[in-house]
DNA sequence: TATGAATGAGTCTTCATTCAT
DNA sequence: CATGAATGAAGACTCATTCAT
């Protein structure tokens, strides 16, 4: 606790040395929000992780909004950017399961760059009360959504998806097969067997389940039960 | 300093049948971090939405970490109860989708009469860091997720599930199809069409996507019958 | 920390059972006056060691005041008693050197039954702002302290005090030299030399300072007459 | 969070010239420690009487076992440094009296300077339980309280000092004849013929009861020279 | 650009006290 | 006689923010 205030370097040699103090704040904040969350984080935290001193988290950013602006505008909103970059190639209509199959590996390969992303997205975007949600509207990808729920819609049209599968809910089903589970990184070693499992593991079931289901293809309709 | 002055008899749980204020107390405090999170919730919001004095929060729960203790035991844990009363009725080896699909519907009804506890769940118990996780743990229903497990196992043996499909990540997949989008339920009204969302819709398209996928193989509409 | 107001009885075995909740509580009191200070005790505290509720310690002694003003009439004012009951037996017109070492033993006999008395006499009675100094004062031997400064006064008149010695200060030099070391004796141990010290050579030694001084004439032993 | 935002020039001591408001509030916490006890005295008081705002002293003094260390470094080991700065001037083998004496001096001179000393070293250092004594240890002149005692068993083995006299007790008893009753002082009023009580008063008999006994042989007037 | 000093508002916590039973 | 519930006042501490340099 003693002395927190005192620029240091904490782990790994700054090699951010040359970088400019505002960035490294940007970095140093998007990687506790992840950790702790944006409520819990203070702006002692934030300037010692990045190595300067407190007062200059709040001459960059002073207000305490302008730091969460900042943090969406300028570090959010390139995951986004970077999931979705593949998607404009895809030929021109086209169907759901190549979109999300485009949209799953770019998620994955985004939360691989910009791993801060999965934890921040479940508990300060699509929470309830998160504290970056509506910042975020803005630069979430309605082109990509809508698109989606059309694939969807058009194949339910063509009995090439099922009938209670809900166009709306997609990009939501999306998100629940890969960031969300992408968040919970740190439960998995607490599975029974879960020592052995990875992002590319999960990528694979994620592919799977959006297209087969947790247990279909099943031969005969196994659920007709219900 | 700790602790209430009520006396404990020893072994038999205590009857709080007359502790109106400590009941109102956990309500109100499962209510506000379903709302805001934990970390956003303060003694004196708690206690005024209760209706009592923030004193009487300490009187009850001190130090803080009581709070979350009793939040846990005597709330969160109740959710999972309800969640998974109607598991043991399935018959001897259950079927995955049979489990599945209980689950899913336990999830479903729990939440409606719980409804705090989705946002809570995302935020505070699989997210990194969350507050609530460590003290959850022991309440996870252990034997629901192995034989979970061993369920799916079991099916890609019979080639009846996907092979690409990870036993390890079905309670996630399970979680991320129901907990997850029900958390972000102040969400949908922002969706394309989301007007006319409802716990309804979601329940069905999740027990859709769960057994057949988002896109999966409906050439026969094997699932139309429901 | 836990559960502290449930009523226990801490270390030895209460014998106190018997008696009256009121006398605990009074015990408690002055005893923890003694290790930390009237200031630092708290209502709780006294109740946990007396073995009972918290609350009985206002349901007796409210306000807080009554409490100090209990302890002062009902325990310290018996160590006052004590400390001077010797001292009318003397013949009528005492000495000096009679009536101090009268006192010296009165002291130490009434601090071996009543140990919390140094303590609480350096801190809450002479020091300045001590919270039982008023209460204290009508119960200070004033005919003993008035006699004492009239025999030195006589004594100096006779040539038998030095002159530089000031009856004012008579009581004073003594309390330094009896109640003050007394006060002292959780340091002993830090002094060189200080394992073997014991209240019976501090006696010896007080005896010896007050009637010869620290370095003073001692060709013949002077206070033989003790 | 912690300490202070100022680097420390690492090594030579830091220059506090500036530190103005660093300096009033040891200044206010001494005196207030001198007045109530450590124990009575809150951070609004001290900042109220230094004339700054209670934050402040979080700011310097954090958490409040801080402010009882640097109280303890830059105040009262001052009392300590100024009170036997005369001894090494004392010829090689120095006699008990004459380092008693020049003890006394000591400390009554350091007393005028710092009148906060003796009611804090009663209380706060010499007192079972006080809340500076593990503090202060370390600043007391342990030379000092060494050579005493053996200048004492030196005088004891020559006939010099009388048989019960107890070397260890020596710095105890120079301290009840100094410290002690200095300590009293707002008391002496109270006094019979007290009010013309002083210091200046105290120091001779201070120096006359050290050296010759409250009522030992004085038919000599042994210390006129002073 | 950068930072130490300083502060107001607010948080958790403690405690003496009151009251109904 | 005794105690659990409840509260107001106050304490230590935190934090975002402002400001002079």
């Amino acid at each position: 606790m003693a002395s927190v205030h005192r620029p240091r370097t904490r782990g790994r040699p700054v090699r951010l040395a040359h970088l400019k103090a505002r960035e490294s704040l940007l970095d140093a904040a998007v990687a506790l929000f992840a950790e702790k969350g944006v409520a819990a984080t203070t702006a002692v935290e934030i300037a010692a992780r990045a190595g300067v001193t407190p007062a200059l988290v709040h001459y960059y950013f002073r207000p305490r909004e302008r730091l969460l602006d900042a943090v969406v505008d300028e570090r959010l909103s390139r995951f986004v950017a970077h999931a979705v970059r593949a998607l404009p190639a895809l030929p021109a209509p086209a169907s759901a399961s190549a979109l999300i199959d485009a949209l799953v590996d770019g998620v994955f390969d985004a939360a691989r760059r910009m791993p801060w992303m999965p934890p921040i997205w479940i508990r300060e975007i699509v929470s309830g009360g998160g504290l970056l949600r509506g910042r975020m509207i803005r630069h979430l990808p309605v082109h990509v959504i809508t698109a989606l729920q059309a694939a969807l819609a058009d194949g339910k049209r063509r009995g090439k998806v099922a009938h209670d599968i809900d166009p709306a809910f997609a990009f939501l089903s999306i998100a629940g097969a890969t960031l969300f589970p992408l968040a919970t990184r740190s439960l998995w070693s607490h599975f029974p067997g879960g020592g052995a499992l990875s992002a590319a593991r999960l990528r694979r079931h994620a592919h799977a389940m959006l297209s087969g289901g947790l247990t279909g293809p099943a031969r005969r309709p196994a659920r007709t039960s219900r």
